[in-house]
DNA sequence: GGTGTATTTTAGCAATAGCTATAAATTCCG
DNA sequence: CGGAATTTATAGCTATTGCTAAAATACACC
């Protein structure tokens, strides 16, 4: 078992850069050359080699995305509180999705809603992933509730959908060119849902 | 000046189908061959002298959405009162994006979200109805706060920016799947941000 | 029937899509 | 140095992309 010719190029940094191209054209507006070009690899054959083919590179990608830029959304589901959760999930948001220096927008929202039979691979795991995105934050709200963070009468799975619409809105208002505290505003409008606490018994 | 040779397909009848497809593919993902097929054209050069480029029929689609299915969001505006207008409206939607006889979601969302630079016309014509939606929405409001049908100190800016977020967001929302029930739902969660009146001095 | 006009048909353009076979290059191990 | 392993480079595959020139076709009007 020996050494081989070395890569020439940055795996890591490779996959970074085309998350880059994917977050900004959308799997199917993103082209191998495109790939090729943005990670610093010469030739086709080098990208099939370290990646597989454009769907595997693809989810490759999304992965990075999660432990990279989006982060922030499983961190925030360690926040004490449900409450804090979501703003933090939130509030998150409409900074992530106005960072200047990533593409606008959410590549899990943006990459593949609408797309050719040709991409159906590339939507399913995009949609995969937001329903996961969803399920992760319903979990937590029932937590709360069992806790007694959420008041008993809280409906964790409507309120999980509500908020992750927001999430999604937010988006696509951010991929239309909305600013970092229009965003935030949003949220605050979007918080003002949250189930008051149960009365204390007199 | 007379008559030529009569058309063999129905011009109306084909720019629904191109809506169709464009809006389950998207701009990108929808080939002038998907085009043809479904609009019962047999040659691309009949397509274009009927309806001009890609780009052009695209402009065309969005008209007709915005005359047909979508028809509901201008109607909407005519409700007598702000809130009945905005609960038209998101209640429209959530039937709309989940209509079994079209595809699912809203064509201007997830028409061109993220998309290669040889796609940017179709992405800021989308981005710019988007807008005028939310515009419109805005005026709504003003007029309601002007006429006191919202109360003075409401933000008819960042009402309509929240209620277009959340319309945006049932639009992700059908297109990963959600039920025509689970968006009803999320519209009534969303409207409970609703301002109260103000209270009339004693 | 002939003429003018608009559409359809046929055929094909240059460019790009995703991908790959083959061979040259560069390393580690012995 | 001589394999074995791995990646890079060259070249090119088939298919499709958006689009169009030129010719054939079908109508209205005279």
């Amino acid at each position: 078992m020996a050494g081989g010719r070395p890569r020439a190029f940055d795996s890591e940094a490779a996959l970074d850069r085309a998350l880059e191209v994917f977050w900004r054209q959308g799997y199917e507006g993103t082209g191998i050359s495109d790939l090729t070009k943005a990670m610093g690899i010469n030739n086709a054959p080098s990208l099939y080699n370290a990646f597989g083919n454009k769907e595997q590179l693809f989810s490759k990608v999304l992965d990075r995305y999660a432990d990279g830029p989006a982060r922030y959304i499983r961190e925030a589901f360690d926040q004490p509180t449900a409450r804090a959760a979501v703003e933090a999930l939130l509030h998150g948001a409409a900074d992530a999705t106005t960072d200047p220096d990533h593409p606008r927008g959410c590549i899990t929202v943006q990459g593949a809603l609408a797309y050719s039979p040709g991409a159906t691979s590339a939507r399913e795991e995009l949609t995969a992933r937001r329903a996961a995105g969803e399920a992760a934050l319903r979990a937590r709200l029932e937590r709360a509730r069992d806790t007694g963070d959420l008041p008993a009468g809280a409906d964790p799975e409507g309120l999980a959908r509500y908020f992750t619409t927001i999430y999604q809105g937010i988006a696509v208002q951010a991929a239309g060119g909305a600013t970092r505290e229009q965003l935030h505003q949003i949220v605050d409008t979007a918080m003002t849902v949250w189930p008051a606490p149960a009365p204390t018994p007199a």
